[in-house]
RNA sequence: GGGCGUAUAGCUCAGCGGGAGAGCACUUCGUUGACAUCGAAGGGGUCACUGGUUCAAUCCCAGUUACGCCCACCA
């Protein structure tokens, strides 16, 4: 069988992949040939998601580390998964909906979530089928599943996934157990479109047009002040009677829920006023609140007018400053950041808000239920509330005005207005990182992790180089954030994902009337446990006596006796509280399995720093808190993959590289080389199709020279001891020192550095040198030097397979099975651990010393126009006989690939011939009548000036006192050695120069 | 406001205390049966700037400039 001309990738890549697949090549443990184990957690994608660029990448480079391990003989495991993903997945099932205008609440939450699990089925085996075409060797059979035995659960694509909800579940159970988690209502980011509450980490700040405006806010019952500004020296410069204090807001809505005004104690300005009332300028005139004038260190007199609104419910800082100083918390917004239409009329609230100033003290669930939105802002959108209020604060005359001059377009002249101050600024603003709009802090209950009693293991793991993180630089980000860790907002008001196990009971335990748990949001029991009858146990020894208790969902009551009734919490898990169990989770944790015992802790985690913080610090946390360890020993972060010209991939920008159509187009491998070869640590790679095509001729070039050895005959066989051709002992140095590079560069995880030793490897030694070189052997009638190259060639591109493999395991494959027939497949393949042991240095100064012969006629030749086909003689000076070995052991290939036809030996150099230097011998060609005299002339004009700058350079440095004293003697004798070099070589030029002169 | 990163050939980037490299692009030449998705030869760089350390700096240190990223509550 001949090989085909071309390597057909899209038919090859798929009939190899389900012959690995299919032959269980993947499974962990596979080819396993030693004691260590080798494991890789994939991060796992979202159920929903498909491909992009990132995992293309991000999956490459898990894939080489893997199949190096496996063809190393590691027990390996690359262990595969998806994300249930609770936002994202519930936002494409939403999304649907939306289309036949239905919302996710016109569903039972069962039902809705009965359609997201669906939706899973439907999307979820696209990603794993798109990883497949990459090639990654995942152990498929395991492929898991963050909700994997959560309810509903289909188990489709996940058959063999371990019970993850319980796994997640018994961690939230033991964390609130140990006191590590706990609920409580706090000012959170609150996403309006999805209406949940979302962690810090999920905002992005983005720096927008905003709009600052200036309010006053008179005084209550008229009272003046002296306002006096001074500037640094103390001298005023400002000194009026007020009847107001000016406040800046970028958030006019809010002032509905303010809860007094801070002004900084040491503000000279405001200290007459302190202590005193002043008016919301908004709402209705006869029921306008009054709210104190307080002093704290927050305000920052230098900025604005120094005091500041405080509207504890709406803002963090405000929250703070409302906590330290007593102020209630008005919640002026509803789940969908309109302003409220709910609880007491704004009239009753008003009241209540000014008794409450009066001193009068209310429960937590009182002052919720105070609405300060006046009727005429009620159920408004935020934005369109905003723009009412200002309407009506500045139609009032309480806006602050200032003086703005601008010239007339008509008359020239220059007008001065007197108008509202309003500031067009800059602002930060935070939005949710999946919905796109603006969060608003809200006042909610929530499950928050107490971060900070976890944080230290974590901290101390990276510290002390349990876990390695690469690039070093991440250590520092990683560090800094664990160092001021905040509470971690757990809870979601979604219905996709794990819900939270904790029931509520009534908190008395004669719950009148069988306890209907009415009152039970507001104070209740709280009952953790992993299941609902566990719950129920809990219950039941807290409600001693003789009580029915019923679990929300588990039936009804059925016996006369009074009955307690548990409602569950009806929020679900951050997604990241559940893939940060990974690790242990996908090896089945919390049973004992034999998976766990030999892949944990696991080897590298190849993450991108993207999810630094989401993910590899709470695994770090979460791992060493559940089950003392470490979840990994390395982290590899890697860089972001860009467009050619260094944009992020956005679907916006229209230039976003589909890996699936570059794997159509390239082929597989050269989609992986290209980003292997690109893969230097902690940089960005701009990927180019160019780029991708190039990598892809280098498959082709490999296949070609596969060809060149099957048409020779080279087929595996085995090598006679001693070896005779220098050529061939020459490759398995070549070889041999490429392996060691290889290695130490996947050692490292210098991914680019193994893909680039193997390119030049494979393309600059083996094809342009060992290939050329053994033809005059193969097609020679020299039989026994003809069998030993055949098996040397043979074995020579096995090692490149071999060690190409892990890169682009598919032509390699294609290759290894058309070769020869062989008891393993490549996937298999027995990694070499050759070393130099198996390099001749002898062969290697030989080589060369011939490859240096050859270059120089070329260059040469090429400089003075010999036409390529025309064959010149060459004569040459020997200064000792190891020359004339190597010239005639070499001859057949010196002379062909030079184009030399004849060989003499002379005395000294003919005039009209360039002269050549090498190790012990000058080579001339004598081209008298071919020589461009000129040129030549040009040419040794040329090299002797680089010389005579080194010659210059090296000089000096030898002639400097110091540099003989303190330089290490090796690197003194160094420079000597290339000095004396550089002046041989240049007296050789010289007298070229001389004769050529004399030519001309 | 903090923190980090990057400046090297036309482009994209490796490298890194003692001889400036690769790929692509460019120029010239080439259909010798592996390969034109190729071969041979070649041009091209005060290694951002300024100081310092050192016998020696593209590399280490400090500062400057430019660009990029991350984090952060200035109303």
């Amino acid at each position: 069988m001949t090989m085909d001309k071309t390597f057909n990738a899209a038919e090859a890549e798929a009939r190899l992949s389900k012959a690995w697949i299919e032959g269980g090549a993947f499974r962990a443990g596979a080819n396993q040939s030693r004691d260590e184990s080798f494991c890789i957690m994939i991060p796992p994608p979202n159920v929903t998601g498909s491909l992009h660029m990132g995992h293309a990448f991000n999956n490459t480079l898990q894939d080489i580390l893997t199949r190096w391990h496996r063809m190393r003989g590691f027990d390996t495991l690359w262990q595969p998964g998806q994300d249930h993903a609770g936002i994202a997945t519930q936002m494409v099932v939403e999304r649907e909906l939306a289309e036949t205008n239905m919302r996710r609440t016109d569903f039972s939450r069962e039902d809705f979530v009965a359609r997201v699990w669906q939706q899973k089925e439907k999307s979820g085996g696209t990603i794993i089928e798109q990883l497949m075409r990459l090639g990654a060797s995942c152990d498929w059979d395991r492929n898991a599943f963050t909700m994997a035995g959560a309810p509903g659960d289909t188990r489709h694509g996940h058959e063999a996934s371990p019970d993850f909800h319980y796994a997640v579940l018994k961690v939230f159970v033991d964390f609130y157990t140990k006191g590590l988690i706990y609920r409580g209502k706090r000012l959170v980011n609150w996403d309006p479109k999805f209406e949940t509450a979302i962690s810090d980490l999920e905002v992005e700040n983005i720096e927008v047009d905003g709009h600052m405006w200036h309010f006053k806010y008179p005084l209550a019952g008229g009272a003046t002040y002296e306002y006096v500004e001074t500037d640094e020296d103390g001298n005023v410069t400002l000194r009026e009677t007020r009847d107001y204090i000016s406040i800046a807001t970028t958030r006019p809505e809010t002032m509905l829920g303010d809860g007094a005004v801070a002004v900084h104690p040491d503000d000279a300005r405001y200290a007459p006023i302190v202590g005193q009332l002043c008016e919301i300028p908004v709402g209705p005139k006869e029921t306008r609140r009054l709210i104190p004038i307080i002093t704290d260190a927050y305000p920052d007199p230098d900025f604005g007018s120094g005091a500041v609104k405080i509207t504890g419910a709406h803002d963090f800082n405000d929250y703070d400053v409302a906590k330290r100083n007593g102020i209630p918390l008005y919640r002026l917004m509803d789940t969908q950041g309109a302003m409220r239409a709910d609880g007491l009329s704004y009239a009753d609230s008003a009241a209540k808000a000014q008794a409450i100033i009066d001193g009068a003290e209310l429960s937590e669930a009182g002052v919720d239920q105070i609405n300060l939105v006046p009727d005429a802002y009620r159920s408004l959108d935020r934005f369109e509330a905003r723009k009412a209020i200002v309407a009506a604060i500045t139609g009032e005359g309480l806006a602050v005005m200032h003086d703005v001059t601008r010239t007339d377009k008509e008359s020239g002249a220059e007008i001065t207005e007197t108008l509202p101050l309003v500031e067009a600024k800059k602002i930060m603003q935070p939005f949710g990182d999946r919905s796109k709009v603006v969060i608003e802090p809200m006042l909610t209950d929530q499950w928050f992790v107490d971060s900070a009693k976890i944080v230290e293991p974590a901290l101390e793991a990276v510290r002390d180089g349990r876990t390695q993180i690469l690039p070093e630089q991440h250590r520092k980000v990683y560090f800094n954030w664990l160092e001021n860790i905040e509470p971690w907002c757990i809870s979601r008001q979604l219905w996709w994902g794990h819900q939270i196990p904790v029931w509520y009971g009534p908190k008395e335990r004669s719950p009148a009337g069988g306890g209907d748990g009415s009152d039970a949001t507001v104070e209740r029991m709280e009952f953790c446990a992993p299941t609902p009858a566990a719950a129920a146990e809990l219950a039941k020894a807290y409600y001693e006596g003789d009580y029915g208790i019923i679990v929300e969902g588990q039936g009804a009551a059925s016996s006369e006796q009074p009955v307690i009734q548990l409602v569950r919490d009806p929020d679900v898990l951050d997604t990241w509280f559940s893939s940060g169990l990974w690790p242990i989770g996908t090896l089945g944790w919390p049973q004992e399995t034999e998976e766990l015992a030999r892949y944990f802790p696991t080897d590298v985690l190849i993450t991108g720093f993207d999810i630094i913080f989401f993910w590899v610090a709470r695994m770090m946390m979460m791992q060493l808190e559940t089950v003392k360890e470490v979840p990994f020993h390395t982290v590899y972060v890697h860089a972001l993959v860009r467009d050619e010209k260094g944009k992020k991939m956005s679907k916006s920008l229209g230039n976003v590289l589909d890996p699936l159509e570059l794997i159509d187009e390239y082929g597989a491998d050269a989609v992986r080389f290209t980003l292997t070869a690109m893969a230097a640590m902690g940089r960005d790679l701009k990927l180019s199709t160019n780029r991708i095509a190039g990598y892809r001729n280098f498959g082709t070039k490999l296949w070609n020279a596969a060809r060149f050895a099957e048409m020779y005959g080279c087929k595996p066989a085995p090598m006679p001891e001693t070896l005779i051709q220098t050529v061939n002992k020459w490759i398995l140095g070549e070889t041999a020192r490429t392996r060691i590079a290889v290695d130490d560069a996947l050692g490292q995880y210098r991914f680019n550095d193994a893909a680039n030793a193997l390119y030049a490897h494979v393309w600059n030694v083996f094809c342009d040198w060992y290939v050329e070189f053994s033809k005059p052997l193969l097609q020679g009638e020299d039989g026994p030097a003809k069998a030993e190259t055949q098996a040397v060639m043979a074995w020579a591109l096995d090692q490149c397979l071999l060690m190409l493999h892990p890169i682009m395991p598919f032509i390699t494959e294609e290759l290894w099975g058309s070769i020869a027939d062989r008891p393993k497949m490549l996937v298999h393949g027995d990694w070499p651990m050759f070393g130099t042991e198996i390099a001749d240095p002898a062969a290697d100064a030989e080589m060369g010393w011939v490859i240096g012969l050859i270059e120089q006629i070329r260059s040469v030749r090429a400089e003075m126009n010999v036409s390529p086909k025309a064959k010149t003689g060459l004569v040459m000076v020997a200064a000792d006989g190891s020359a004339r070995t190597r010239l005639e052991t070499n001859w057949a290939l010196i002379s062909r690939l030079a184009r030399v036809e004849s060989v003499e030996w002379a005395e000294a150099e003919p005039s009209g011939a360039v002269a050549l230097p090498l190790p012990g011998a000058t080579a001339c060609l004598p081209l008298a009548g071919l020589v461009d005299v000129a040129g030549e002339g040009k040419r040794l004009e040329k090299a002797l000036g680089k010389l005579g700058k080194e010659i210059n350079g090296l000089s000096a440095k030898l002639g400097n006192e110091k540099f003989l004293a303190k330089a290490p003697e090796d690197v003194v004798a160094e420079q000597r050695e290339r000095l004396a070099e550089a002046e041989a070589e240049a007296l050789r030029l010289r007298r070229a120069q001389e004769r050529v002169a004399a030519l001309g």
